[in-house]
DNA sequence: TGTGTTGATCTTGTATGGAAGAAGTTATAT
DNA sequence: ATATAACTTCTTCCATACAAGATCAACACA
């Protein structure tokens, strides 16, 4: 399955540390970062840091200023909607090339397994999106394109973090359960282009959660996005 | 349009120079690279050659095994079909999205400039294919999606590789430009089915290309994308 | 001839030390 | 009081040194 050496370096550690606690809202959209700083929590050098940086970075989850400072990327709308295109996009494909006949049981028994555990009681948030990223990869594992996850993945984590945002709109989590069963069931009994509606209606779902918080609270999203922020000196009780 | 600082570094120098000749076919496919020797040729230090490499490595033009080196990835028929699939994704559904009345009289402009320079006599190749990056990333644009490209540019890459080992198929180039005309024009007059149709069989008729390389010249592609390479010393006049 | 062993020489991963610039603070001059 | 210059402190970028492992050449030895 891995691609690759799958050694775990001090560089994917801290870039998904780092990256975690980004679509968490640990770190805040606009809040500084520093390698020195990160280095110090992390234990180690810059070095790896400022790689895991680089990469989210091209991620688009940060945005560095030379000689200014590292910045986590504010939420950006315009960002977020390219985000749900392309998710959108590839995953409405995948669904469109499935067929019943060429389904891999092995595949179609972790997605049962995966529902089953969406069902279960007192589900807290984070198992929750650990669920519903791997529920979306097997699906697009079903039309043999898992290759096309990362692309994917990439995009959902904008589309995630926009959307922690919006999770204290009282909507149960059951209801996104209900509709990923929906969809599976349908692609499982070939019937593609009802699974398509099904997704295409789920996905539009989440969109829209956060057009409703960027309604509520505008100022978690960036304005400008070609803004340049300026460092402040604070002080601090030491 | 540039998103974020745009400052010509020397890590973006190395990147764009390492890519080119990647995609070039100038870096053969299995090729060893090396920090040293990269740095070297480039007349800089390691970090920024290195920090070039993870970029490639994520986007999978490059394979880093540690302690032992890094290879310039051979051509993986799995991945190229990943590549097509996303990228007809991502494209096709930007020109379902279009519709007549949006046109951007600009980018409209842009994309008629583009084609009239495809067109001009004794193209040279890499010239040809910078227009067609173009063309498609203007295509993409016209339906205000063009936040996505960066993904499907990613594609594009591994796609233009395994096409440069196609290219010496004698078709002439003025067929790709056939091809992006039909699409352009039934897109400017509102046929966005139409234009769905001429894009899927362009794309298709690139990737064709490619599989008839494959069956020509297996030994171009990877067999096993999860075999690890072993260095050797190779004596070397001095 | 065959076999283990040591060392030389590669590799990437990490740590660290400036270099250059940006911005705030303070001191100084008018 | 106000403007201006020097300084302090931060930042990222890049260069460099070291660490640890992988491989091969050479050599000792049976």
């Amino acid at each position: 399955m891995s691609r690759g050496p799958s050694q775990r370096s001090r560089r994917l550690e801290a870039y998904q540390a780092v990256r975690r606690r980004i679509i968490g809202l640990d770190l805040a959209p606009g809040a500084a970062l520093s390698e020195n700083e990160l280095a110090e929590q992390f234990g180690l050098s810059r070095t790896p840091v400022r790689e895991a940086l680089i990469l989210l970075a091209d991620e688009g989850l940060v945005q560095v200023f030379p000689k200014i400072g590292s910045f986590v990327a504010r939420v950006d709308p315009g960002r977020v909607a390219d985000a749900q295109f392309l998710r959108e996009a590839v995953e409405m494909a995948g669904l469109e090339s499935l067929t019943q006949s060429e389904l891999d049981p092995e595949q179609v028994e972790a997605l049962r397994q995966n529902l089953a555990a969406q069902e279960a009681p007192g589900l807290d948030l984070e198992t929750f999106f650990g669920l519903d990223e791997e529920f979306h990869r097997l699906l697009l594992a079903l039309s043999g394109h898992a290759g096309s996850w990362p692309a994917v993945a990439t995009a959902k984590g904008h589309l995630d973090r926009a959307r922690m945002l919006a999770l204290r709109s009282d909507r149960p989590l059951q209801v996104y359960v209900r509709e990923h069963r929906g969809i599976f069931e349908a692609a499982l009994t070939g019937r593609a282009e009802l699974a398509q509606d099904r997704l295409r209606s789920h996905l539009r779902t989440v969109f829209s959660d956060i057009e409703d918080i960027r309604r509520e609270r505008p100022e978690l999203f960036a304005s400008d996005p070609d803004a340049v922020p300026t460092r402040k000196t604070v002080a601090v009780w030491g």
